[in-house]
Parts: structure tokens; C-alpha cells; sequence
DNA sequence: TATGATTGTCAACGTACGCAGACAAGACAA
DNA sequence: TTGTCTTGTCTGCGTACGTTGACAATCATA
């Protein structure tokens, strides 16, 4: 998920910590961190602490990527003039990609 | 390039910014901050402003994603014994991929 | 040499972050 | 109903963040 604003942060957390099961209560004893900064978060502040955000984020299984800001576009380098596919189903079977742009996203 | 502590983030704004050919303060001035913050960001301090940093990576064309944290080998889930591979030297042609799992990653 | 650009670092200052503790509203089950 | 759990929000408080302005060290270029 892409992250242009606090409020997909707010939302990437929130969502991730109903899948898990837990509460703010359980999410902030997991993180080491407060219950109130947790509802802060979850509210789409922006000025919250980045460290913290990171350890949030290890606590619930969610990892953070940086990356050019590139188009999915490059990745299907053989479909030159087709638009950026957007659903699998527009994908045809056997079009070419680039590999190694899509490894790089799960490099360690 | 994923983000596990502040020094990621550092490395990844500095290295970003030497490929635009941006000083500090021409960065400073794109982002909106100050350039004594540009610097501390670099020198991988964690305590800092998290919708400050979203803005800095706007200025650098650098995008922010948070996903599972999965590992590589559920994209290859046709090569279930094989180690998780790390290269693309070491992906067989006609390897079959998880094409949902990788556009997740593109998604807007 | 001198000059300019870049970067690290410091001091001072106003602001607000994150904390603990508390309270109320809502949902749900016993 | 009562009780428990969850969440949003408020207070006060200590701390540190981000800013401006400045200075020195380094490097490259004229």
C-alpha cells in the first residue's frame, strides 16, 4: 500500500491491527508505546514520532519500503503502448517483465 | 529498498540526493524544511517528523509503501523446496510467479 | 593563493510531542 | 440491569523537536 499521507498510515495500521485480533491496548504494549499516541496515529496525525512509526510497524508484521516512485508501467517494458494494467485480468498471459524491478522490492 | 531503522531512511535520502545532484539546501528548499533538519535525517537520527519525511520523499520522487512483510518465496510458490532466491541468475525461466502477490506492490 | 559551495555542528528559542492518568460514551455479554 | 472491554478525548508535565542564525572545516575551482 502506498503511502502519500498519515491517513494512509492511519489506515494501514488500523486495518492491519483488526486483522490481528487486537486492541490499542495490545498494539501498544506490543510497540512499547502509549495507547493515546497508537489512537493518535490511527486518527491520521501527521507529526508523529518516525521512529516510533517503524516500531509500530515491526509490531505488526507490516515492513516499510523507499522506492523510486516509478509507474507499474515499467514493469511491463514489453507492452510499450498498452495502458498501465491495473487488475490482473488485463495482464495477458506471457507478456514479458522486468524482473528485476519487481525483486527489488524484496530485497532484505 | 526497505525500511528497518533510521539509517535505512538516511541512506536512501542521501543516496537519492547525490543522484539528482541536490545539495542540502537546494533539498531544504524543495521540501519545505530546514536544511539543519536535512542533515539530521541523514545523520539517521529516529525521533523525527514522520509527515515531514513523507514530504521529503515527495521532493526526491520517492514514493513510501508499508506491506505484509512476506518473504520472496511466496512470489515463487511454484518452487516449494527451493531456497528463496535472491538474484535473478538464480530464477529458472518459466518459473511460475504469484502475479497478485507482486502488483500489490504497485497499487496506488 | 583566494573565493565560493557544501556540510557538520552549535546555541537559543518557541512549540508540541509523547507520556501517565483519568473520564465518558458506546458496544457487548452475563 | 450490571459488568467488562474498547475507544476517543482531556488534563498536566517533562522533554525534545524543528527553526533561525552562526561558525568552522573541507573541497573544488579560478
Amino acid at each position: 500500500m502506498k503511502v502519500n499521507s498519515a491517513l494512509d498510515l492511519a489506515a494501514a495500521v488500523r486495518g492491519r491491527r483488526h486483522d490481528l485480533g487486537l486492541s490499542q491496548a495490545d498494539l501498544a504494549e506490543r510497540a512499547g508505546v502509549s495507547r493515546v499516541w497508537i489512537a493518535t496515529v490511527e486518527a491520521g496525525k501527521r507529526s508523529v514520532n518516525f521512529g516510533l512509526v517503524l516500531r509500530l510497524l515491526g509490531a505488526l508484521d507490516l515492513k516499510m519500503d523507499i522506492s523510486s516512485s516509478r509507474n507499474l508501467s515499467d514493469v511491463f517494458k514489453g507492452a510499450k503502448d498498452a495502458p498501465t494494467p491495473r487488475n490482473l485480468s488485463d495482464v495477458s498471459k506471457g507478456t514479458p517483465v522486468n524482473l528485476d524491478s519487481i525483486l527489488e522490492g524484496y530485497r532484505e
